[in-house]
DNA sequence: TTATCTGTATACGTTTTTGCATGGATTGGA
DNA sequence: TCCAATCCATGCAAAAACGTATACAGATAA
């Protein structure tokens, strides 16, 4: 590598760019925190330095010569680098430290966040994840979770809660019950299929009903208020049950039925206490949640 | 736009990237025309400004840790955008002026030099270009050109020489003198065509045969020593000419004849002398043509 | 026109950064 | 084991950069 090229000041180079966005040397200034002469100083050696004049001095304020012009974009990728390499650091800063309480149901707890905080340690790895996989939704105001992944947005409003996106669910069965009893495609003839259960029966059979599905109680000849579980009755071939596609379409053997059908989709919501904007800790588990729960939405 | 995640030291951010790269603070700070002190307490600055541990102190000689490996793509980014910035400059900078002498054949002087020149004025806007259009190859050594466009390598090793690619060639004749005489469908068809005459008409029909036509003196009803009206000519109708396909493809009504045909493709050489070394001007001639008719003839 | 506001350039004392010299520490080979 | 080579950290004086204060210039409005 030869570095003679990319000896010049980069500080300079920064001014430079912050005079240009900025308009004037005084507002570059005030942006950067520095004084007025400084910058004057450093635009100046920054166009010795290089023999470019950049700045047109008419007057009040200053304008871009059409040369400089054309470093602008080099410029502002120099800054958009400075700026990931500084929120890539302020990950890996050993002040970032210290436990953040995330809190989503077992399903995704066991099924999506291990791949996200896989993730989440590279970016920031001196923090500690708890993860509290539980389907009561959990009291960010009284601190039982820092962040929280839902499908409902929170009635509070001193919470601070972000839309990711909309995710789909569908109905599935594993393929060893399907060879037993057919594959449904209808809703009558899934609605005479045996189903998972649940916590609650009464409330998935309402569920249902909108679709045009009707089950008995009696139809549900397994039963676990624990999703994972419940997913694993399924996978076992005991019954048909509702999962989100997000969680099932990676799992082999497990058949999504009836395509067409239109299952409503539900919102994704993450949300956080106060805490966000004073806590970078916080703050950095919320963004990469959000970028990468994002992600498995779309 | 908000500064503030900027503001740590991009100096120091270079240190550290070089530093890493280097593999020492020592020949980081010879890379760099700095001293090892320097080095030292710039990079130990950085660490300090964004609280992160880049680099472990084991005995002679520093090893990135793993904080530190992830903050590298970023310095890299910067580092890039520093030496496009620094490219950028050094063209548009107010010591780079005076003239640089460009020789090709007319063709391509007023087919495809226009274009390039028109570029280059963006990014040398201080540079006179002179375009020596000329079938006769120029002697860079006397500098009756800087820089020269040919399809041979010149026979000088005083003189350096590019290699930028291969350009074909195909016959072509204008609709109208098809619409005429019918599309020669095979090399007999084509040996019975009119064609338009480029300097040496003898070498012409040497230059045919072993493409299988076989033509006679006579056939050379219109003839040019000047490519570009020699092109002019076959466009009103008047004959067959062959012609580099980079020039014709983009000319309505001019028709490509047996695109099966295998023409010879030639070499595109770019060649200078020695001051090549020496002059900022005429490199960045060069390297910008090299770069244009590179994306040309690709 | 004049007063005022906004913005840039320069002088000067102070702070920060740099290079040189040096000491301490580790590695590799005699 | 000892020596030489290599490398990093630190003290100190010189050099460079910075901030404060101020002077100067164009724009705006009374």
């Amino acid at each position: 590598m030869d570095w003679k090229n990319v000896t010049f000041d980069w500080n300079q180079a920064r001014a430079v760019l912050a005079t240009a966005e900025q308009g004037s040397l005084s507002a570059a200034a005030a942006a950067l925190g520095q004084t007025q002469p400084t910058l004057s100083r450093q635009v100046a050696a920054f166009e010795t330095a290089l023999k470019v004049t950049v700045f047109e001095r008419v007057g009040r304020g200053l304008t871009l010569t059409p040369a400089g012009a054309e470093l602008i974009n080099h410029l502002q990728d120099m800054r958009d680098a400075a700026l990931g390499l500084s929120l890539a650091a302020s990950g890996q800063s050993q002040d970032l430290e210290g436990e953040v309480r995330i809190t989503g149901s077992d399903v995704y707890a066991a099924m999506i966040l291990p791949d996200i905080l896989t993730q989440l340690r590279r970016v920031a790895p001196n923090l500690i994840i708890d993860v509290v996989a539980d389907n009561q939704i959990q009291d960010l105001q009284r601190r039982e979770a820092d962040i929280a992944i839902r499908h409902v947005r929170p009635e509070q409003p001193e919470l601070i809660a972000r839309l990711i996106g909309h995710a789909s669910g569908s109905f599935y069965a594993h393929q060893s019950y399907l060879d037993r009893h057919g594959i449904p495609r209808t809703v009558e003839e899934l609605s005479a299929c045996d189903f998972i259960g649940l916590a609650d029966v009464d409330r998935m059979i309402d569920y249902f009903k909108p679709l045009g599905i009707h089950v008995t109680a009696n139809q549900f000849k397994a039963r676990s208020a624990n999703g994972v579980v419940a997913w694993e009755l399924a996978k076992a071939g005991l019954g048909v049950l509702p999962m989100s596609d997000l969680v099932a379409q990676d799992c082999p053997g497990m058949v999504r039925l009836m395509p067409d059908l239109k299952m409503l989709s539900f919102p994704f919501w993450l949300t956080t206490h106060r805490e966000l904007h004073t806590s970078a800790r916080i703050r950095i588990v919320f963004d990469h949640l959000a970028d990468a729960l994002r992600s498995y939405v779309n």
